[in-house]
DNA sequence: TTATCCATGTAAGAAGTTACATGATTGA
DNA sequence: TCAATCATGTAACTTCTTACATGGATAA
C-alpha cells in the first residue's frame, strides 16, 4: 500500500489539499501509516496525470492558494480493486525492540529512560486517542480506533510489568564492565569517539 | 535503525553467515524487524568494508562455500553508539487496518475472509512464539517474547470481540449498492476490469 | 522429477526521506 | 522578535525490494 492508494484512501472520506491530507495522518491513521509531504505532494500530482483525481485552486485571503483534490470514478474504483486483494503482513520496524533485545550491552540508566518515555509517549497517544470524539464516526473508524487503544495499554502494562526484565540484564552487564574496567563503561568511550 | 546496524546487533550474538542473519530474521525478531537477501549481502560487504566485521571463508562439504562474518571491537563499539541514543518511534504500516477503516466500500465476504485469515495468521504466530523454548534465553530474550505475545494475544481478543464492528459497516454499503444498483456491486465491476 | 534448501551475489528500479526554496500570517 | 502554522513544491539522496544468475544436494 504506497502513498498515491493511501491519498485516494483518504479522499473517499471527502475532498482534501495536500497539506490537509498530512494532517489528517496524524490524527486517526498515525499508528498504522505515516507519510511526508515530500511524498505526498507527488503522489497527488501523479493520481491526477492518471485521472484519478480531480484538482481545483482555491484562492483563500491571508492564506497561500490551495489544491483541492476529488476522486473521480476511476479513482475509487482504484482504490476498492486495491483493497479487494489480501492484505500483506503489517511492515512493522522497532527500533525500541531491538534496543530491549541488547540491553546488556547498555547502562542501566539509559535502558531505564528509553523505557520510561515509552510508557510517557504511550500514554500520551491513550490520551489523545481517548480525547477524539467517538459517537459521531463510523463504526469502522471506532473498530480502529478500538484496536490502537486495545494495543497501546497493553503495551504500557506490559512494560510496566515486566521491565525489570531487561533493567537485569542491563544492571548485571554494568556491573560485569564496572569490575574488569575499573571505570568507565563501553558506551562513555563510544559516545566520546563522536 | 538500518540493515547494516541490524546485521551488528545479530552479529553480538555470535558469529554468523549472511544466510544465516537473513533465517534468525524469521526466527524472534520476526514481529518487528524485516531485511531481504537483496539488502542483507550488501550490507555485510560494506561493514567489512567500513572493519566493522571480519570475514572466514568456511569450506563445506557437499554444500556452497560460506562466508562466516564476525564482530570487531570498533564493529562492536558502533553498535552500542547507535543504540545509545533515543530509538526513533516505531514504523508501522498496517494495510489490514487501512482496510478496516474502509470496510464500508467492501463486500462483507471479504471483509469477513480477510478477518478470519488475520486471526488464523495471529493464531499462528502465537503458537510458534509458545513453541519456542524460553527456559535458556536471556531475560532480555524474553521480554522481547512475551511483548509480542501479549501484542498478537490482544490483537486477537480485539478482533474476535469487535469485528461485528466493521462487518456490519460493511453488509450496509452491500444493502445500500444493491438496491441502487439493482445488481453487482462495484467490486465486481472493478475485478473485472484487471 | 520437481520443489526446496543451502549459499552468495548483482542490477534495476521503486519508494520514500530529508533538506531546501518560497512567503505571508499569527501567536507567544 | 521568534517560532509556528499554512501551503506547495523540487532535487538529491538513501534505502530497500524484486528479479535474476548460479549450482549442487536432498526430500517428497
Amino acid at each position: 500500500m504506497d502513498v498515491r492508494t493511501f491519498c485516494l484512501g483518504v479522499l473517499t472520506m471527502g475532498d482534501a489539499s495536500g497539506y490537509e491530507i498530512k494532517k489528517r495522518l496524524e490524527g486517526p491513521f498515525q499508528h498504522f501509516y505515516d507519510a511526508s509531504f515530500g511524498s505526498i505532494y507527488p503522489a497527488l500530482n501523479r493520481l491526477q496525470d492518471e485521472g484519478l483525481v480531480t484538482c481545483t485552486h482555491e484562492a483563500q485571503n491571508k492564506r497561500p492558494d490551495k489544491k483541492v483534490y476529488a476522486l473521480t470514478a476511476e479513482g475509487r474504483l482504484a482504490f476498492i480493486r486495491e483493497l479487494s486483494g489480501d492484505p500483506g503482513a503489517d511492515r512493522v520496524r522497532s527500533e525500541f525492540l531491538v534496543l530491549m533485545m541488547f540491553a546488556e550491552l547498555l547502562p542501566l540508566r539509559h535502558v531505564s529512560k528509553v523505557i520510561d518515555d515509552r510508557i510517557a509517549a504511550l500514554r500520551g497517544i491513550v490520551d489523545q486517542i481517548s480525547a477524539q470524539a467517538c459517537a459521531e464516526t463510523s463504526p469502522s473508524h471506532r473498530f480502529v480506533r478500538g484496536y490502537g487503544l486495545a494495543m497501546y495499554r497493553t503495551a504500557i502494562d506490559y512494560l510496566t510489568e515486566n521491565r525489570h526484565l531487561v533493567e537485569g540484564d542491563a544492571l548485571m552487564a554494568q556491573v560485569k564492565e564496572d569490575r574488569t574496567n575499573g571505570h568507565a563503561p563501553a558506551v562513555k568511550a563510544a559516545q566520546a569517539a563522536e
